[in-house]
DNA sequence: ATGACAATCAGAGATTGA
């Protein structure tokens, strides 16, 4: 089974490179974010024409996340447990249903800039309901994955200029402090332990160049379950698709499971 | 040092992103 995860900056501008991608890639699923769209502002037809089901949580303007997948989900769950005045729309789970079953969550994880101030603490305190809700999943010992845009840097080798980022929210001590405690649960972060040279990345921004210099971040992340780890096959990242017409600012990256 | 660049909503330019 192949899953994806791919920050896709907004559903309208990103229909063809989106589309482009699915026919050439073809994942079991893909976990989106960023859809920027409320849930009937989702092109759901034109996905379903394709073979995949659709589940969008939905947000005006900014955030949402949304899964499509080819196999039946089950159990569909929208929002991080733990603040029901979270208006923001960040979190998606549902249970794929394969050869063996697989809990799938694709987190949207705020960017918390400037930092310090209101927004870098909700970020901490986000991360925090995202330790609780990983501590569960642990404790369920059943494959289970969370992929998505984490917005943390969690070394500084997944930084082409690292010092540009020293003082920024994604790379900040704290941040990767809070990154590491969800981790150390028990969590195998999938590119990392199936892809040993370092400097891979899955954001360049739009500016400066970013990606004719590959000047680019790591901060799509896929972290397993023990279980789901040794399902692992494969940890990719299709950063070819940056250079293509029209392109998001992220890129997918993708795990192959013996599932 | 700042803005660069892009997307959204709205219908100009502010806001957000990372």
């Amino acid at each position: 089974m192949k899953i994806a995860t791919f920050n896709i900056n907004g559903i309208k501008a990103r229909l063809p490179a989106l589309t482009n991608w699915l026919q050439e890639a073809q994942p079991d699923v893909a976990l989106l974010q960023e859809i920027k769209s409320v849930d009937d502002g989702f092109p759901r037809e034109h996905f379903e024409d394709m073979g995949y089901q659709v589940e969008t949580h939905g947000q005006k303007s900014f955030n949402g996340v949304a899964i499509l997948s080819k196999l039946p989900l089950e159990d569909i769950t929208r929002g991080l447990p733990g603040d029901y005045s979270d208006e923001q729309a960040r979190w998606i789970e549902a249970t794929v249903i394969g050869k063996s079953p697989i809990r799938v969550c694709g987190l949207y994880l705020p960017n918390g800039n400037p930092a310090p101030g209101p927004k870098y603490d909700y970020k901490l305190d986000w991360m925090l309901r995202l330790k609780k809700r990983a501590q569960e999943l642990i404790n369920a010992e059943e494959p289970a994955l969370m992929a998505g845009d984490y917005n943390i840097i969690a070394q500084p080798e997944d930084a082409a200029k690292p010092e540009a980022w020293a003082l920024d929210a994604l790379h900040l001590p704290q941040s990767r402090a809070a990154y590491r405690d969800v981790v150390n649960l028990g969590f195998t972060e999938a590119f990392t332990s199936h892809n040993l040279e370092l400097g891979h990345y899955t954001f360049w921004d739009y500016q400066a160049g970013s990606w004719q210099r590959n000047n680019g971040i790591r901060i799509d992340h896929f972290l397993l379950t023990p279980s789901c780890a040794d399902l692992l096959i494969e940890c990719k990242i299709d950063s070819n698709i940056r250079g293509y017409e029209k392109p998001s600012d992220h890129v997918p990256v993708w795990v192959q499971l013996e599932s």
